[in-house]
DNA sequence: GAAACCGGTTACTTCAACGGAACCGGCGCC
DNA sequence: GGCGCCGGTTCCGTTGAAGTAACCGGTTTC
């Protein structure tokens, strides 16, 4: 799974702990990070580890396949580490490493972006006639 | 045409006026702004309006097709404009908008973060097993 | 014994981004 | 008159990210 864009405007939407409308106009930003639920992961996970399914619940809309899916790229690229917990039942935790941690100033700068920039954007796609 | 990702790296390798590298591991990058050669032609254009050929050829490998189709997008946003100079021959020229302009810290600071972070990355990727 | 939860997997489909190749009219040039 | 440049357009094909739906084994709870 090649990293593809994330929807920085519903993170600019939403605050801590944060949850996510999937009727956000996700398509709208121009400023993506991996792919499209990547930077909400991170933000999720920026408070503290999490389990799976504790990260489909804010990530409203977000199917298990495609959680998985994002969740093994950042693991393989170093974003996060998957724990699993010998406990009975078992658990798995995901965390953000140093490196996931480290793209943080990144997204706050483009949700900053949209949140100043993003309605002149729409704005000039309403009015756009070719 | 909806927005999408370019690669930064490519930029991070480049130094002005830019000339971009087509075997750079583009899809290796978390982060991207608006489509492939969206943020190339941001810091293309910085430096002042240039025509349609002269765009072509330091976005080494990008066709017409997809360079009109990423300018016509741009425009829509009110990132670029477009200017038919009525001249003989005739010129067209596309130059940023203040809107556009607006992105370049916002690629400077992606820029930073690959420099910084992107071997690390690499590498975990290189190492990774499932 | 049945139901639900956890952390997924599998198969299938859709859709947008991107690219390759060919072609175009209008103009200047030799 | 033919060639090339400029600024594209058109057709076609490939790729892969994302979504839908169904299913899964093991475990706890009722």
């Amino acid at each position: 799974m090649p990293l593809r864009a994330v929807n920085l405007v519903r993170m600019a939407e939403s605050v801590a702990p944060p949850e996510f409308d999937p009727r956000c106009p996700s398509s709208d930003m121009p400023v993506q990070i991996g792919g499209k639920w990547t930077g909400m992961v991170v933000r999720c996970l920026q408070s503290g580890p999490r389990r799976f399914t504790e990260l489909r619940e804010p990530l409203r809309g977000v199917t298990p396949k495609v959680l998985t899916e994002t969740l093994r790229a950042m693991e393989r690229d170093g974003l996060v580490t998957r724990t699993v917990h010998d406990e009975n039942p078992p658990r798995v935790e995901y965390a953000l490493t140093p490196l996931g941690r480290s793209l943080v100033p990144l997204i706050d700068a483009a949700r900053a972006w949209s949140e100043e920039h993003l309605p002149d954007l729409l704005r000039a796609r309403e009015t756009y006639e070719p």
